[in-house]
RNA sequence: UGUCUCAUGGUGUAAUGGUAGCACAACAGGUUUUGGUUCUGUUUGUUCAAGUUCGAAUCUUGAUGAGACAACCA
């Protein structure tokens, strides 16, 4: 223990770019030294992946800093919003292991924003647009062309305020007009082309209800609300870069004192073969593509977390990647192997056999029914052991069986041994087909000598196979699962392209991805005696009375594949 | 003919003017009662050009390439 702990300060000597520049913020007494976060997301839906590198960011740099982290709702546009979201949002952060200081809404403040708005007019620098989206888009310019100025830019103050107020008061239809901060439309950033502040939204909120008929846009309330809670450094990913400016100028006219906030970016996550867009993943859910967020196919935090990703793993795999400016794309093995190596130390074995064949050990007593120990863990000795009943009939798994095997098959063949996991040594003598050739039953003597734990056992056999009893194993449902979202290149992925994704005989299909299995919860956990090259992950919070199986280990070292590769 | 940002093996990430290191992936071998685990080894890299310097991945200039920005989304 001590000494993970060691090698987790010695690893951590080189800084990233963020904690570098709150360590210069540190030494430079900014902000009285006060460090404090905040996880803002929009309750418009589920968290996946790509929020948990967020989410250890900012819990991540205020624990290692002494600080405070918020959790803060982004909830500033009541159309998207849902109140469904703000639980499992907060569900989906304690699950990763994190614990807020406190939660906030950005709807908490639209008072102070309101009064903000208020207070641009008066100084001339907000005003009344009554164009149609349409029209301000076009006077808007392009990135290499400035744009237009409205004809309602100049409108006297008063004639502002008494506009705005009056579209609070509810007296405008949506869209009918809206506030705009009165900056520069030739700015090369196009964020300071007189941006939207305020529009009109009859839409009740989930949490204000029908109040406000006026609600702030994204820049006009995010940076105020990190002001107003006191938050010093804002991390958002590179996207907000060039919002970053307009961050500022708001925050400049809004601050009384010496405090500000600063906005640093960080690179988003992009995983190979996975979709992350939260459009799309609601799309999938709301078609019933999927069976709902947390379907163990989904990227979601839930969907992995039924899936069997254990909340440490995925921990790991973030500070694996890291933070950086630079925009890529992260090979899913990176994750896939934080998983295994979580799963390898924690996952107690069980057994089961997935595509079962008939094992007779001719020369085993009939009726005889032995207890066999088999260990829960063999990375973890105090993980204990379990048992598991022997006879003479079992079931082993159909790919561990080969009538003519090429010279490379270490597994049950005729004339060969190989060792019945926690029980005897066996020699195939046979087996039983049917007429189209289908492998019925397959014949082995075992050699009593030879029982796990006793001194003949060492002998050395190449191949080890899992089995269960055929009278004492239980019958369970199994789905396989691939991974549902897969494509070339996510960065490259189109609109058209995810709609073919969605048809099966488009996917992507990686000979080295998962399987998951999912079993009914009338089976007791022993009677599953699983594969030679996995371990699976019990999730214990699974719901609709199934148990997810995750199988971590990648296939790459199946029979088949290598098969594949000769 | 815009603004901002980025560029280190196949992937991700260190090195902050001084031996290009780590992880994943791949490959080879040893151990192994799961073809897992583990251990050992191998392959592969500073986008290009010029400059500053005893010395450049790092600083300067230029080029090239990539991404973000033109929602009444966040």
């Amino acid at each position: 223990m001590n000494e993970l702990k060691q090698n987790e300060d010695e690893g951590r000597k080189s800084l990233n770019f963020i904690e570098t520049f709150v360590e210069q913020d540190l030494a430079e007494s900014k902000n009285g030294k006060r460090i404090q976060t905040r996880f803002p997301p929009e309750p418009n839906g589920y968290l996946h992946i790509g929020h948990a590198k967020a989410i250890c960011l900012d819990f991540g740099i205020a624990q290692q800093y002494g600080g405070i982290c918020n959790l803060r709702f982004d909830d500033t546009n009541p159309v998207k919003e849902d109140v469904e979201y703000v639980g499992s949002i907060m569900e989906d952060i304690r699950w990763l292991g994190f614990q807020w200081n406190a939660v906030y809404y950005a709807s908490d403040y639209f008072q102070q924003l309101f009064d903000f708005a208020v207070r641009l007019i008066e100084q001339g620098k907000a005003y009344v647009d009554e164009q149609s989206a349409e029209q301000i888009a076009n006077q808007k310019g392009t990135p290499t062309q400035p744009g237009l100025e409205s004809p309602y830019r100049n409108r006297p103050v008063a004639e502002n305020l008494d506009l705005f107020r009056r579209m609070q008061a509810g007296e405008f239809e949506e869209g009918r007009m809206t506030l705009r901060a009165k900056i520069d439309m030739a700015s090369p950033n196009m964020h300071f082309r007189d941006p939207i502040i305020y529009r009109i939204i009859k839409h009740p909120h989930h949490r204000t209800g029908t109040t406000w008929k006026v609600y702030p846009m994204y820049d006009f309330a995010h940076g105020q609300s990190d002001y107003f809670e006191g938050v010093t450094h804002s991390l958002c990913t590179l996207e907000f870069e060039v919002h970053r400016p307009l961050y500022d100028y708001y925050i400049e006219l809004l601050r009384s004192d010496d405090y500000r906030p600063r906005q640093i970016e960080f690179n988003r996550l992009n995983l190979t073969y996975t979709v992350m867009s939260k459009r799309k993943l609601l799309q999938l859910v709301k078609e019933g593509l999927v069976n709902g967020w947390d379907d163990p196919r989904m990227p979601t935090l839930c969907g992995y977390r039924r899936r069997g990703y254990t909340p440490q793993s995925i921990r790991n795999f973030v500070n694996k990647i890291g933070y950086t400016k630079y925009d890529g794309i992260i090979d899913v093995a990176l994750l896939e192997h934080a998983v295994r190596e979580d799963l390898n130390i924690k996952a107690p074995r069980v057994s089961a056999v997935l595509d079962p064949v008939r094992l007779i050990l001719t020369n085993y007593p009939e009726g005889q029914v032995e207890a066999m120990e088999a260990v829960n863990n063999p990375e973890d000795p105090s993980a204990g052991t379990h048992t598991i009943a022997f006879s003479r009939e079992l079931y082993i798994e159909r790919e561990d069986f080969m009538e003519d095997a090429p010279k490379k098959y270490f597994r049950m063949t005729p004339g060969q041994e190989v060792r019945l996991k926690n029980a005897y040594i066996v020699r195939c003598t046979g087996c039983r087909k049917t007429p189209d050739g289908t492998i019925e039953e397959i014949y082995a003597e075992y050699d009593p000598a030879t029982l796990s734990g006793r001194p003949d056992s060492n002998r050395k056999v190449k191949g080890t196979l899992h089995w269960v009893s055929v009278a004492h194993s239980l019958p369970a449902e199994v789905r396989l699962y691939d991974r549902l979202f897969m494509v070339e290149n996510p960065s490259e992925e189109k609109d058209k392209d995810f709609f073919e994704l969605l048809n099966p005989g488009s996917l992507t299909i990686l000979t080295n991805c998962r399987v998951e299995a999912e079993l009914k919860k009338a089976a007791p956990l022993d009677s599953f005696q699983f594969q030679r090259i996995g371990y699976f992950n019990l999730d214990p919070d699974s719901r609709d009375d199934q148990l997810i199986f995750n199988r971590t280990v990648s296939l790459k070292n199946t029979w088949s594949n290598l098969k594949d590769k000769e």
